[in-house]
DNA sequence: TGCCAGGTATAGG
DNA sequence: CCTATACATGGC
């Protein structure tokens, strides 16, 4: 009989998980009810909003390892439990209505702080795909080249040297398409070790994105997504068509940068879950 | 059924 | 620095 890890985590400025998750950052969420099941780090944890944070219930079978005190520290880190969101959610200037509005229509959006390697992998998949899309190809990469979580049915994000086993057949039938190389020859240069995530998580953000752009199949916005979902960089700013369209439409074509340091990365994201209002 | 998707590499100005 | 074009495949 295994006791049930169960606890609870205050988030500053609270979480709305629906909005986070269809914000466009995080892709194996699974809806349950009104929580979520989420896949990271090894574990399964099922989460749900309470009193301004959340409840998290481990699924999968804990390692002797991780006592409640360190997954605690796990998720908390997640979920950027210490940063208020509900005053960068207001940082908007009175002025700028568009981006007033998508602040407040965004309440609740956190920005989560996902594995580095899961995170590239995962926005190289997402160039000229759809969400739906990129949500199947990845899971297809977690089912063919990742291990089942323990006591779960759920299969966990590949490792690099796991990634870099699947043949290029294999690869494609992930539905990749022209991606397959691209994702292949990531994986091996992470397995060799030259680009691990401590040594990444210590460049600045402008050697971070033109490190990570020297890979094959990342560009700009790829780089910029990995750095803010993959290396919690708040004040990068992704561009992808849907922000340049909300850029040439409300700004002339640049976003005020000047005004949100240092997190133009949240701004953006208020920006991209409020694209259906353009 | 055809169009489009959280872009990038490449060639050429 | 900029622009034009090809690109594999799924989802709707």
């Amino acid at each position: 009989m295994k006791s049930v890890e169960k606890f609870y985590i205050e988030l500053k400025g609270g979480i709305d998980l629906d909005k986070t998750e269809k914000s466009g950052q995080c892709f194996r969420w699974i809806k349950d009810g009104d929580a979520f099941i989420i896949p990271a780090f090894g574990m399964l944890v099922k989460v749900s909003e309470a009193r301004g944070g959340i409840d998290l219930e481990l699924l999968s079978s804990p390692k002797k390892k991780t006592d409640p005190k360190s997954l605690a520290e796990i998720w908390s880190k997640y979920f950027d439990a210490g940063l208020d969101y509900s005053k960068i959610r207001k940082m908007p200037d009175k002025k700028d209505k568009f981006l007033s509005e998508a602040a407040e229509s965004g309440a609740g959006i956190r920005i989560i702080y996902q594995d580095s390697f899961e995170t590239l992998i995962t926005f190289i998949i997402s160039q000229r795909k759809s969400i739906p899309a990129i949500k199947t190809s990845v899971e297809r990469i977690c089912e063919t080249a990742g291990r089942k979580i323990p006591g779960t049915d759920v299969y966990d994000f590949p490792t690099p040297d796991e990634l870099k086993k699947l043949s290029s057949d294999e690869l494609s039938a992930c539905g990749l398409g022209y991606r397959a190389s691209y994702i292949h020859e990531t994986a091996e240069v992470f397995a060799r070790g030259e680009f691990d995530a401590e040594y990444l998580s210590g460049l600045d953000d402008e050697a971070l994105i033109g490190t990570l752009m020297s890979l094959k199949g990342v560009g700009v916005k790829v780089a910029n997504c990995t750095a803010l979902f993959g290396f919690h960089r708040l004040d990068l700013f992704p561009i992808d068509v849907w922000i340049q369209r909300a850029l040439d439409t409300y700004y002339d074509g640049t976003f005020p940068l000047e005004k949100y340091h240092p997190y133009n990365g949240i701004m953006q994201q208020y920006i991209f879950a409020y694209r259906g209002q353009l």
